[in-house]
DNA sequence: CTTTCTTATGCAAATACTTGCAATGACGTA
DNA sequence: TACGTCATTGCAAGTATTTGCATAAGAAAG
């Protein structure tokens, strides 16, 4: 597999060491196009090494988000959803009446990224932002 | 107390019951200049009722929420805080490198919520917003 | 003031994630 | 190849928040 070659050298580059386990759950990140949870990660890897635990996903989720190959994005309650980071960004609207979810293009925190950057220095990580809030119908039948 | 009275008012305008609990957890948040934990609130109100339960605490901070007289905001990890929901708005910068937390005025996402609002007719809820990153001095170092 | 209906509370268990720690494993050095 | 060091792992316990449910307390009607 070349891409595991890859992966390797890149884990190799910030110091960390390229594990059967970080291997497996990069793979399980990587090769679902949707974003996935930790225990979705481990279900994954479980089947091929049972005896691995969700802390270690989780850990290793959390380095792989610091290297920017994956976003890690809080969803609220206290969970989160993790997605390999491809070219395009992408973000979502969560709505709190209907739990609908909308597609947000990146533009928008593009440039509140830019601006934030250019007043305060200060550089946001904004790469899978989730907002909540109502949507055209909910806020039409409340008000 | 004539603001104790206003409050049993506005519960009841919401169609909420005016309890003791209640009327105490709100009275806490109120009279707290910075925003609190669940767990703060818990600790206050148990000065006068020393039964008060935590999930009733969280229950009504969600139910202030709704009725957008606090804000609630996702610190991460799992965490929120709660706050009195007054004039102005403002909103936090917090560094991951150095866990320093700057203001970010609201200008910078009110003009996002309007140009959200006007490309896609969602109302996003940004009462209290927090964003993680980096701040100019740790930007420095790491790069 | 009692009855009835509904909402709210406290308790306990569940969920999702984090952390401390001892044991294991990877990697450079000799 | 063997050794020492330090990163990494699995396990178990901890934290913060949520949920289900039986009981208790408001509110409205009689």
């Amino acid at each position: 597999m070349p891409c595991e070659e890859q992966m390797i050298q890149t884990l190799k580059e910030f110091g960390h060491r390229p594990t059967p386990q970080r291997l497996m759950i990069l793979s399980a990140v990587r090769h679902s196009r949707d974003h996935v949870t930790a225990s979705d990660v481990l279900e994954q890897v479980k089947e091929s090494y049972s005896f691995i635990d969700l802390s270690t996903v989780y850990r290793t989720l959390d380095m792989l988000k610091q290297m920017r190959l994956v976003s890690e994005t809080d969803m609220g309650r206290g969970t989160y959803a993790y997605e390999w980071l491809g070219q395009e960004r992408h973000h979502h609207l969560i709505c709190n009446g209907c739990d609908r979810i909308e597609l947000l293009d990146d533009e928008f925190l593009r440039s509140l990224g830019a601006n934030i950057s250019e007043s305060y220095g200060f550089e946001a990580d904004m790469d899978h932002v989730v907002l909540f809030g109502s949507c055209r119908e909910c806020t039409g039948e409340s008000e």
